[in-house]
DNA sequence: TAATTTGTTGTACGCACGTTCAATTAACAG
DNA sequence: CTGTTAATTGAACGTGCGTACAACAAATTA
């Protein structure tokens, strides 16, 4: 029991960490070539192990991808509470932080979506692809109470982040931000036109 | 010179035909089984098709994902420029579609975001991509001038989407229908609870 | 009719894949 | 030291893939 002394056995940290580095491996597989290009082998390639080992972690191709999904999309929620418990404005972090996918962090925002594409498939990933989603309604909660405005700001999000990484030319951070903030209706900008309730003319 | 008879030869016109099944077989794929499932093999046999007839009409799997992703754009495009041009309300006729995507449509709403997906790694496919949302814009510029709003809407639909792609309760028609005159800034709800400047407490 | 174009088919090659498995090494327990 | 557990490795098997290619059938042309 020498267990109890170390804390754990040496064998198995050594086995987790390896484990973390085949999963961050995965991640840096699917920035580079997408969801089609993770296989044991490339993915072992990239952690600079045998594709066996890939194999002794994870025995399937789903098990690897749950994994990814699961850290990708655990970091990004984990940094938007971050920001929320350093007392900074909910909407501008998240604002920074698509603005971030715009340029540095579009690789990784390219990988979390395409694993997200995929939970829409395979239910068991559902709730993992959700905290996200939960992160940024936590957000809302602190700006109003309606459902309509939280569901609101989820899909500005969602949407905008969509944009970004769409389009060619980026969208500056001020725009994102104002957006997100009409999105929870926190803005009341002037009067553009009338609504026009028949088009075609 | 009989080409100028008939208008066309009849080996061309059933070669078309023949290659418009395919392609529909290929969304049909996509539909059950995701981008990952595409083969030359698999499309071949759902056309009911030998794999080099599917080779000869695409000679590379990119092809037949650009004519795929092409073909159902440009559906929903048209869907929903038909709407306008019937004279319906664009917003509602928007949120119809949406709406659709959560039930009947579903399967097909995943095979586009899918598609679309990809397009974010090949800049080839971006003009196709852009479709949908230069088709929501178009909306959007019925009803405002403002830049931001019209952004606002076209993310605002892309996020909808994909909450309703993802949630397992689905989403009524009423709800998006308000989330979609929100965005646009149409229906100004009273105000629920003034701005939480400061967050954490 | 013969020649040409176009669509269509079957076969086959080489490769990368997921997966299996027995063997090996290292860390721990008694 | 002996046994046990866990991590790690290399080799191999079968499968399905993209692709190439030559041959065939049918429509069109001259």
């Amino acid at each position: 029991m020498s267990e109890a002394v170390t804390g754990t056995d040496g064998r198995k940290a050594r086995g987790e960490r390896r484990r973390r580095e085949i999963i961050e491996a995965t991640l840096r597989v699917i920035e580079r070539e997408g969801v089609a290009g993770v296989t044991h082998r490339s993915v072992a390639a990239e952690a600079g192990a045998p594709p066996s080992l890939a194999l002794y972690y994870f025995a399937t191709l789903d098990d690897l991808l749950v994994a990814a999904l699961t850290a990708a999309s655990g970091e990004y929620s984990r940094q938007l509470r971050a920001i929320i418990d350093d007392g900074r404005d909910g909407v501008d972090g998240l604002a920074q932080l698509i603005s971030d996918a715009a340029g540095p962090g579009r690789a990784r925002a390219l990988a979390e979506r395409e694993l997200t594409m995929l939970a829409t498939r395979r239910p068991a990933l559902r709730p993992v692809a959700g905290l996200w989603r939960a992160a940024v309604a936590e957000v809302a909660g602190l700006y109003t109470d309606d459902p309509i405005l939280i569901r609101s700001l989820v899909a500005a999000s969602d949407g905008i982040c969509a944009g970004v990484l769409l389009e060619d030319n980026p969208i500056p951070y001020s725009e994102i931000r104002a957006l997100l903030r009409h999105a929870l209706g926190l803005d009341r900008p002037p009067i553009t036109r009338g609504p026009a309730p028949a088009p075609r003319a």
